[in-house]
DNA sequence: CTTGATTCGTTATCATGATAACTAAATGTC
DNA sequence: GACATTTAGTTATCATGATAACGAATCAAG
């Protein structure tokens, strides 16, 4: 993701809103598209430093965080994430590769396998989680033009 | 862009941060990271129907409001995108193929172009404009699943 | 002017998002 | 139970983000 470093001005969203309060929401939504821009590139490069990605923790979080169960189905990865199929399938044959995650047949479904954590991905879960929310913690900071 | 569907609870996010203030802060942001992966999934569907991309528009929109020049080198467009040179140049290429760019060389600079909007850019950027500003404005209505 | 450092754009390579089209398994209808 | 529909996962292909490494032009120091 990537964004425009300098809004346009209020004066500009206006001549296309007609409203000024439709021109501040404008100029809010904006603003937050930036704001989640900038964020999104410090966690990624948080995670990169230890051979991760936003995509590949937030799989490990669904599953680690499932109540009563300690694995879920690719589409069940799917669903809680909002991703498509083949991104998660792509993501995950990675992360078997790295051993992250193990599979086993599911007893209920042919089709499907049960994908669980391993213990390494489990500890380095708990290694990263902190220095994540650190990173978010920041990131009410106001946004500075870095030139 | 993708990002949890559900976040987790303040109790979770307490259990890490140690204090209240600091878990609301934040699930504001884990809160934020998802309404903008939403809206920039509107946002990149919109400009699809028009044969665009965000990244497309936005570089269309640095060229058409800089004040007192028709034109940037790829370099100023880089800088007030905050995106890498190599995407941008792979991108102009396209789009100065799908004639929207056109480029001359610039003659304080041997290496660099001056990269400008043809008339099909200028007609397509304001035709599609307010729809641009009108998904933003719904920007900050409830989440509602369109299909 | 010449030399060395910097900047600009390009190429190559990789990661991560999407959709379309496919196979295999499960489900629903008769 | 047979057959059509739906669902799960996979493959292929494409778009868009990144960094590394490179040649060419510019700039800065002398």
């Amino acid at each position: 993701m990537f964004f425009l470093k300098t809004l346009p001005s209020l004066d500009m969203v206006r001549g296309y809103t007609g409203d000024a309060g439709a021109a501040e929401t404008v100029l809010d939504a904006l603003g937050m598209l930036r704001r989640a821009s900038l964020l999104l590139r410090d966690i990624e490069q948080y995670f990169a430093r230890h051979g991760l990605s936003q995509q590949k923790f937030l799989i490990m979080v669904v599953i680690d965080r499932e109540p009563d169960r300690n694995s879920l189905r690719l589409s069940e990865i799917a669903n809680r994430l909002d991703v498509s199929k083949p991104v998660l399938h792509r993501t995950i044959k990675a992360m078997t590769a790295a051993d992250l995650l193990m599979s086993k047949p599911d007893p209920k479904d042919g089709r499907s396998d049960l994908i669980q954590l391993t213990p390494q991905a489990k500890d380095l879960l708990t290694q990263i989680m902190p220095g994540y929310f650190e990173i978010l913690l920041g990131a009410d900071r106001p946004v500075q033009d870095t030139g």
